[in-house]
RNA sequence: GUGAAUGUAGCUCAGCCGGUAGAGCACCAGAUUGUGGCUCUGGGAGUCGCGGGUUCGAGUCCCGUCAUUCACCCCA
């Protein structure tokens, strides 16, 4: 196939019956951001290059080899986002949400664009659902933002995931750490693979992370952060904790997760799944405290994640979980002779104003083929639209299930209609 | 960016040591001319991802390229 005539690496298209379930998920997401009073924000899809450079940070993955940049033609720098919280942080500085009652509670949901390599549940054009809480610093605010994304992924039937819970602490206390680990370090700089020698330049935390034999044994000795939090992290980070365990959250600690955007303070979390492989987290975020400030505004604290609608998907399926896929249609019309198209397609748009779901065939196939595209279409009734029939201002009203047949006038066709489908959700 | 596997009809795949493509499902049409689901019969379809090479001859071997998948990396 000629390049042009398919999508770009690491994009596609989605078409039903997938895209029926896209629906059902974003609607249950706006049921359940409604429900804890979050209301949607629709950044631009693309920003200026500045924005994620500072906000992002300059030393990330993303920034540095992941953008999506150009020039227009007036020659600004432009970048469609790679994630949507620095989008969120510009609009409440740039929109003054900050002299609204805070904090401000948003959600988004859209796409995101990253040059990476793809992968199962990995795109370069890929679609998140994110929350941000911007203006309030309390750890009440941290366990909302996490309880939501479980109370969602609980609604949906999803068992197992896996809650993990880090704090990397603020500038302060993780400078201090920071100095400690890159001490240690620097003491089996030798022993550490080609990556971590890296890392321990721009990002020594990720070292902790790395799933090398030899750095995981380094990683084992390394001095822990915990002992390092100042007070006030350490409080935070309790507090957060006795939330989620009074409401029964289930999580667990883990003292390697770092996350790899420089905006993060305090909290940081993952939901990982373990039925995706690789790329098993499907929802991650946590608390940016400086984030406000470093974007121009005042000193301002925010906490918020972001979800992968791709990889929900994936694990909804790999976990068995049916969602909701086409509707079939109420009622099919099918016409007998090229004589009544007419009168047929008359029917069907009274059938619609209806808000009955309706329609017909339109290429003039015969009777028969007719019927089966009826019963492809999972059609309850069909109304057979005849010549004879129409003489005598009648059509016949087929039931499919039970086969049998009667004949309505053609004024009575949609309530006789509404009324056997009204029959029908009874019985369920 | 690194390593590996795969790439044949709309879909799932078969195709032996190289000899000018097949199945199932789906689709369309028919089985006494105005009726679906079952059955039967027939039909349309593929430049075997793309480009090059080896060969008398390549879906089958070699190289390149693109894409998908897996791992690394990173993250959603």
């Amino acid at each position: 196939m000629d390049l042009f005539m398919s999508a770009p690496r690491g994009t596609r298209d989605i078409l039903s019956p997938e895209v029926e379930k896209w629906h059902y998920l974003e609607d249950q997401i706006r049921k359940y951001c409604r429900l804890y009073a979050y209301s949607e924000i629709r950044p631009p899809i693309f920003e200026h290059t500045e924005l994620f450079l500072r906000g992002v940070g300059e030393t990330t993955d993303i920034v540095q080899k992941e953008m999506y940049s150009f020039q227009d033609r007036a020659e600004r720098w432009l970048t469609l986002r790679p994630e949507a919280t620095a989008s969120t942080v510009r609009a409440y500085l740039e929109n003054k949400l900050y002299a609204q009652p805070q904090p401000v509670k948003l959600y988004y949901m859209g796409p995101m664009f990253r040059y990476d390599r793809p992968q199962a549940g990995r795109y370069r054009q890929f679609y998140q659902f994110g929350v941000e809480v911007i203006g309030a610093g309390e750890p009440a605010a941290d366990a909302e933002v996490i309880l939501l994304a479980v109370h969602l992924f609980a609604h949906l039937g999803l068992k197992n995931l896996e809650v993990h819970l880090n704090s990397i602490g603020c500038p302060a206390c993780r400078g201090a750490y920071r100095a400690k680990l890159l001490d240690y370090l620097s003491q089996h700089i030798e022993g550490l693979c080609r990556d971590c020698q890296a890392r321990y330049q721009h990002n020594p935390l990720r070292v902790l992370d790395c799933k090398q034999e030899g750095c995981r044994g380094i990683a084992q000795g390394a001095p822990e952060f915990g002992a390092y939090l100042c007070a006030e992290c350490k409080e935070h980070f309790a507090q957060v904790q006795a939330y989620l365990g009074d409401l029964g959250v289930k999580y667990q600690l883990n003292p390697s997760l770092v996350r790899g955007l420089d905006y993060y303070t305090k909290t940081v979390f993952e939901i990982i799944s373990r039925e995706l492989g690789a790329q098993g987290t499907i929802c991650g975020g946590g608390r940016y405290d400086g984030l406000v400030e470093e974007c121009g505004g005042q000193p301002t604290p925010g906490v918020g994640f972001a979800l992968g609608m791709e990889r929900l998907l994936l694990t909804l399926e790999n976990s068995g979980i049916e969602l909701p896929g086409l509707e079939p249609l109420d009622v099919f019309v099918a016409s007998i002779g090229a004589g009544v198209q007419g009168p047929a397609f008359g029917i069907l748009y009274e059938l619609r104003r209806h808000s009955i779901r309706a329609d017909k065939d339109y290429l003039g196939r015969s009777l028969k083929a007719q019927m089966k595209q009826a019963h492809r279409y999972g059609a309850p009734f069909v109304i057979l639209v005849g010549e004879e029939e129409l003489a005598r201002d009648v059509v016949i009203l087929r039931e499919m299930a039970t086969g049998k047949q009667a004949e309505v006038p053609l004024g009575e066709i949609s309530q006789r209609i509404l009324a056997l489908m009204g029959g029908m959700e009874d019985e369920r």
